[in-house]
RNA sequence: GGCUCCAUGGUCAAGCGGUUAAGACAUCGCCCUUUCACGGCGGUAACACGGGUUCGAUUCCCGUUGGAGUCACCA
């Protein structure tokens, strides 16, 4: 049989990396195997609702390439299944009946007083309540008159308080829990809606998903979920937690923890197939020693056995890292593509962009890197004689005075202006001195950046420069040492 | 606190009874160089602890410690 995953997430906002992971391996499982991969919005919560959520989860899945294969026709393909659509078709209440018949549900209509006063411990500002389950108790007349007389009501799942449940995960194994540890979790909610734990169940088994894949936080509460498969007589699905994805300080990844979302780190400058990338090495590893893998190679290689079952910390020094492998690879015109508005929000003047493209796609590993390698070509910073003096090369405010006075008649006369002729003339220049290369270059790549580092050495610059400017910023290094 | 899970360098990780315990990021040093970066070479750095099992444990078992997750009419 064909393997079915689905990505069931609820729309709150954006999709921080832990989600998108999730959807990338469940992606991955059903591809790797040739079988199908769904998406189902859970938005059985009114008041989480976030408007144009779910337009951000399909441009995500659309933009990483996780794209889903089957739902309801829209514009010509498929849309995602939408629970709060789904609970139109009486659904969830059909199926929450039949639990009641078998004694397996039951109804509640207990009052948040009564809830309230059940509530026995707390522990770090968290309440733990265990429900009695008074209204198990409840005679068939007492039901049908709350019934009757329209009281809310809410319809819970009936755990046994003895024995113990066992459920099987492909990636940690057997788990059991004793029974007595379940409590009776709400199944549909007295506005009608289903929660998550039943909704889940039923549309995984209504959808026919095989395969279980989702966050480690579900894992304790799964013994639950088996329940339900069993109450209803049904098969229960191969499951896979997938360790958790944590901040630097180990805790769960969140949407509270900030600037971590798909959407985020986009406007951090980062491309899509690098976080892509990353995010898969982060709980699984190929058998060799690859790093570098595009979305279909992740498909051909991802065998979810190697999952890693400890949770793994986001380390954005290493994205940072791929991301520039990523810009390194990338063809100019793609690059330049995406660099442009970059270095146009820094450069106004009428410069070789292009040019100045190409310096910088070696030496950054994110977009918004460009600015500070860039600024000085639109204005020449105000900077420190003491730039001069480089031990290595061995130049010093007097020397560089020197060559830049020679220079400056010999840039005057130049007329080849691109980099190989400036270079060329200046080799000339550094030969008849007897002196190394950098003695030279050193000074005058100060002089017309004005920085300590630049993205190229001082012919290329001035090249892009241009003659005029050039010449008028070795005059101001000239006035600037001769005042020193 | 109950329950569940996890435990190899700062981080991601390989390992699945016998290894000099890989590799990558980060970090440090050297080389290259028209500075820096890129690139190349090299270094520092890990099996949490205590018991077993075994001829032999990073690897298997138990315990301790540590960490995480979960305990809602949220998912």
């Amino acid at each position: 049989m064909k393997i079915r995953t689905r990505y069931a997430p609820s729309p709150t906002g954006r999709m921080h990396v832990g989600n998108l992971r999730s959807a990338l391996y469940e992606f991955l499982i059903a591809k790797h195997d040739g079988g199908d991969f769904m998406l189902r919005i859970e938005d059985t919560d009114q008041e989480r609702f976030v408007e144009g959520a779910i337009e951000i989860i399909y441009r995500t899945l659309e933009k990483t390439g996780l794209v889903h294969d089957e739902g309801p026709d829209k514009d010509g393909g498929y849309g995602p299944y939408v629970q709060s659509e789904r609970m139109k078709t009486g659904i969830y209440m059909k199926y929450a009946k039949e639990l009641i018949d078998k004694g397996e549900a039951y109804y509640c209509f207990c009052d948040k007083e009564r809830l309230a006063s059940l509530k026995t411990e707390v522990v770090e500002g968290k309440e733990i309540t265990v429900y009695d389950k008074h209204c198990l108790h409840l005679s068939k007349e007492e039901i049908r008159a709350n019934l009757d007389a329209g009281k809310p009501f809410v319809i819970r799942q009936n755990n046994p308080v003895e024995g113990t449940t066992t459920f099987t995960d492909e990636l940690y194994g057997d788990i059991t829990v004793e029974n007595s540890q379940l409590d009776d979790m709400i199944l549909i909610k007295s506005d009608g809606y289903p929660t998550y734990n039943f909704a889940n169940v039923v549309d995984d088994h209504t959808m026919n998903i095989t395969h279980v894949v989702r966050g480690n936080e579900y894992l304790s509460s799964s013994p639950k979920y088996v329940r339900l498969y069993e109450a209803f007589g049904w098969e229960v699905p191969v499951y896979v937690h997938l360790p958790l994805i944590t901040d630097e300080n180990h805790k769960k990844l969140s949407k509270r923890s900030g600037h971590s979302s798909f959407e985020d780190l986009l406007e951090q400058g980062f491309v899509t197939e690098a976080i892509v990338n990353y995010i898969a090495l982060l709980g699984w590893s190929p058998e060799d020693n690859r790093e570098i893998f595009t979305l279909e190679e992740l498909i051909k290689e991802f065998d979810y056995h190697r999952i890693s079952k400890s949770p793994a910390v986001f380390d954005i020094v290493k994205l940072r890292w791929m991301n520039g492998e990523y810009i390194k690879a990338m063809d100019f015109d793609t690059f330049y593509e995406m660099a442009e508005p970059y270095i146009k929000a820094v450069i106004t003047k009428d410069l070789d962009l292009k040019k100045i493209a190409n310096m910088v796609k070696t030496r950054i590993e994110v977009f918004p890197d460009i600015a500070g390698h860039i600024d000085f070509f639109q204005e020449l910073p105000a900077y420190d004689v003491a730039m001069y003096t480089h031990k290595k090369m061995k130049t010093d405010t007097a020397s560089s005075l020197t060559v830049l006075k020679d220079v400056l008649p010999l840039l005057t006369e130049q007329t080849d202006f691109s980099n190989d002729g400036l270079y060329q003339m200046l080799l000339k220049y550094v030969e008849e001195k007897g002196v190394k290369n950098g003695y030279v270059m050193w000074p005058i790549r100060t002089a017309v950046s004005g920085k300590q580092m630049t993205p190229a050495g001082a012919t290329e610059i001035m090249e892009v420069l241009g003659k005029e400017e050039t010449i008028a910023r070795i005059q101001k290094g000239i006035e600037l040492l001769e005042n020193a």
